[in-house]
DNA sequence: CTAGGCTAAAAAATCGATATTTGTCCGTCA
DNA sequence: TGACGGACAAATATCGATTTTTTAGCCTAG
């Protein structure tokens, strides 16, 4: 199951780094639950390489949040709360807001081109479960950024759109988010955005992650906090 | 040089943890230059422990944003520029503004005890040199924000702050910015939030930011980029 | 009973050595 | 002359083994 976008060869790259990828979608899909002890031996026969590697990628998913480490005391995946899952909506919300704007500030037709076709494909990949959609629903997001000059803003974008997204996968739902009409939202954003209107694309894309959280936090209350 | 602060026994902890702290200071103060090479062997040595620590540390400095990583080419100091050093200086804004204001939202006594405290160890550092000053000054700018109940938020600004710092350092100009006449502003950042007026505070803060972005934006063009 | 502390097992952290990869310097061939 | 290619050197990445630390169970003293 590989969630994230960019990442695929199986062989190709360093152990370090097919040990990132790997855990990285562990986790964002709750293959390794919330809180739970990440114990190096395991995931380096679970992985097939050595705890070089492992311990390395620990140490970067920990300054993704999505890993916690205990000093002396190993790893563990990252808890999840209703108020972290808050936190994590109000800041996407702000920090996504800026950049879309700074990306529709920065318009090219060449990220006109390339939101457009971000777009197509994810709806082509729509009912072709949550392997094939969620990386693209994924690069479809950070395309409307993309165009913001602002690395270090795009990188906290990236990394709170893998720990909102890992809500949905504990709330078990890939597959209700698909069936809600996420697609008109979508496509309203995208509209906007080659208008290159960013009051209503912002505006927009601010409401759909309102619903979006609105949709989780009943689930997420019952199922994952209990 | 010990520059970040609640870090600082020689023998205590991992290995890994030491050679974190020691490499980001040396990252922020300059004593590893941008763009520099890191190589894993003379870094051992300087440091006197093992490859796997340092390789550890590296990659948990690289989501800081104070090392790149180069895959199969080892890892670099993250390179500067006015582009880069404008945008910490607007993310660092926005963040920080958020939080400030969360945190006077949720102000208590113990609290206020706690940035009157940062800020009168800060004042009495004064005129110490950048080893005793700076770890007390970072103090007292996160000891504004520490109400926030926001673990995320307050972690980037705090990656934040240290990428901000790390151009003073590089201005070649601990002394100057001790000089000017910045204990004014801090003094005023305070008593806004000791009065709980959020919307002061934040005009403060963000004023004082404006300040130094301009103070140091001079240096920069000519010192550092060249 | 309970608290403290000892011991053995388990796990993490670290080290030293090896395997891979990259970068560089020549020499040869078109 | 210039570019391609091979071999050497340097550095990274990875592995396997060792050391250190933590954890859990158990026993004993109070």
């Amino acid at each position: 199951m590989n969630i994230i976008p960019q990442d695929i060869d199986p062989t190709e790259g360093s152990a370090t780094h097919r040990a990132y990828v790997a855990l990285r979608n562990m986790i964002v899909t709750g293959a390794l639950k919330p809180g739970e002890k990440l114990k190096i031996d395991g995931l380096r026969k679970r992985l097939d390489t050595g705890a070089s590697p492992i311990r390395e990628a620990l140490s970067l998913l920990t300054s993704d949040n999505l890993v916690e480490r205990l000093d002396q005391r190993g790893f563990r995946t990252a808890e999840v709360s209703t108020a972290n899952f808050q936190e994590i909506l109000l800041l996407r919300s702000t920090l996504e807001n800026l950049a879309l704007r700074e990306s529709i500030e920065n318009a090219t037709d060449a990220w006109e081109e390339s939101i457009v076709l971000a777009h197509h494909r994810m709806q082509r990949a729509k009912g072709q479960g949550a392997d094939m959609f969620e990386p693209l629903h994924k690069d479809f997001h950070m395309a409307l950024l993309a165009n913001a000059r602002s690395p270090i803003l795009l990188k906290f974008c990236s990394q709170l759109y893998d720990l909102n997204i890992r809500y949905r996968f504990l709330a078990g739902n890939a597959l209700n988010y698909q069936k809600r009409d996420v697609g008109e939202e979508h496509a309203s954003v995208l509209e906007a955005c080659v208008a290159r209107d960013a009051e209503r694309a912002s505006e927009r894309l601010l409401l759909h992650y309102a619903l979006t959280g609105e949709f989780l936090a009943g689930l997420i209350g019952t199922e994952i906090v209990a």
